[in-house]
DNA sequence: GACATCAGTTATGGATCCAAAAATAGGTTT
DNA sequence: AAACCTATTTTTGGATCCATAACTGATGTC
């Protein structure tokens, strides 16, 4: 099945990413349509979900625009993912880690680690280093014992910069960039560290801490700063 | 305008907090639709709202079901309630209440606790309780300066039993409830003493706790316990 | 007897149609 | 000239239609 009403949702998430859709632009649903070659029938659905999603708003009676994005809601996005993200781990450490579960975030962390050390990144590099993150953060949110938490979080991580994957933006300077991730790949072993010693509260709160990596990080390495905050 | 779809929604969620579609039952979109006296498009509209909700899931192909919601659900629901409240009222408190703010929620807690120390409460008080209740809620999720928080709290707040409205359930023993709500109540003037001294940890941390009232103070006070946790 | 395959049935997704509500534009009145 | 009312156009919401994918049951073969 091709779900074409999915394919219409992915689409219109990445048309307001990329700006083709401005923020305050109102959607008609014929010219999505058209837009999209498709009827208006998942458009509709599509719409829907943007809206729960919270990247549309309706307004007033008819009609749903881009949702504006201050700099002030990319920052509680990422707050929010601390604060969910942090629940996560605190609930992971009380419970206790399944041997599994400890081999599993132990060997993220030793491919981080491997990878993030070499004397020079490429462009490859970055983007693996990116794959092994979101299989951390997915590890430990969906091992906190109840799908409320990554639900939260998954929808969260539609709100721009809010996901954990927006860590890596600025490809021409991957020297700053390595320090960065290094810092990130040292957050990755503490919270593994944590969470193995059963210290719920410093799991959380490196967690939450962890969760600024991409926001207020890179100025200190002397990346220019992606977003004005 | 009716917005049959939204009424759709409300019915369906109605219908499921009611029990009267089971966890694990299937969900036919005619059969729905027959029920509810609509056409099958609405019914669509609303199974997409609600599966973003949480409260219905896809069983593979084909098909929405009532999602299971165990105890571990109910009270993560509650956490993440705690987490994301606890983070409006730091924010809150770190920008600093407005005098306009300040005098509103000093309001709140005036007239609840006038309500609350009453010798006896009615069924009456009480509802009227929860209202302020709610009120006190909003103000503080609702200025945290962005609303990132407020969606994601109030799409939280469709589990079942992860809403601020929740507090009350045991009509029975209102001598016991009393108790209980009194302490509510002076966690509230307490959150608003730390948000008026701008102490943003902890007011953070008050509310957190105070999202447990529901779920954890009854048996403290002799209520029988609303649920197996 | 169990498993696989095939036909019949059912349910869902997408497209189209229709009616009603809302925006818009134009004209009239004060 | 501004405001209000009306008529036209636009847009959305709900219903229906159609094709296709998924479930069910039966038959046949190994």
């Amino acid at each position: 099945m091709t779900q074409i009403s999915h394919t219409a949702i992915t689409a219109l998430r990445k048309h307001i990413r990329d700006g083709r859709y401005r923020p305050g632009e109102k959607l008609r649903e014929v010219q999505v349509a058209d837009m999209l070659g498709v009827s208006r029938t998942p458009v509709r659905l599509a719409f829907r979900t943007l809206e729960q999603e919270g990247l549309l708003e309706r307004t007033g009676k008819q009609g749903y625009v881009v949702r504006e994005v201050s700099a002030d809601d990319v920052l509680c996005g990422v707050e929010i993912r601390g604060v969910l993200e942090g629940l996560a781990a605190r609930r992971l450490a009380e419970k206790g880690l399944s041997a599994e579960l400890k081999a599993q975030l132990e060997r993220c962390v030793q491919e981080g680690d491997e990878l993030i050390n070499q004397p020079e990144l490429s462009q490859e590099d970055i983007e693996h280093w990116g794959n092994i993150n979101a299989r951390f953060h997915a590890l430990i949110v969906n091992n906190a014992g109840s799908r409320a938490i990554s639900d939260a979080i998954s929808r969260n991580n539609h709100l721009p910069f809010a996901s954990s994957d927006s860590i890596t933006i600025d490809t021409d300077h991957l020297a700053q960039e390595q320090r960065k991730l290094q810092v990130a790949q040292l957050q990755h072993q503490l919270v593994v560290q944590a969470l193995v010693m059963g210290e719920s509260t410093r799991a959380e709160m490196l967690m939450r801490e962890h969760a600024y990596i991409g926001l207020r990080y890179g100025p200190l390495f002397g990346v220019p700063e992606g977003m004005a905050l």
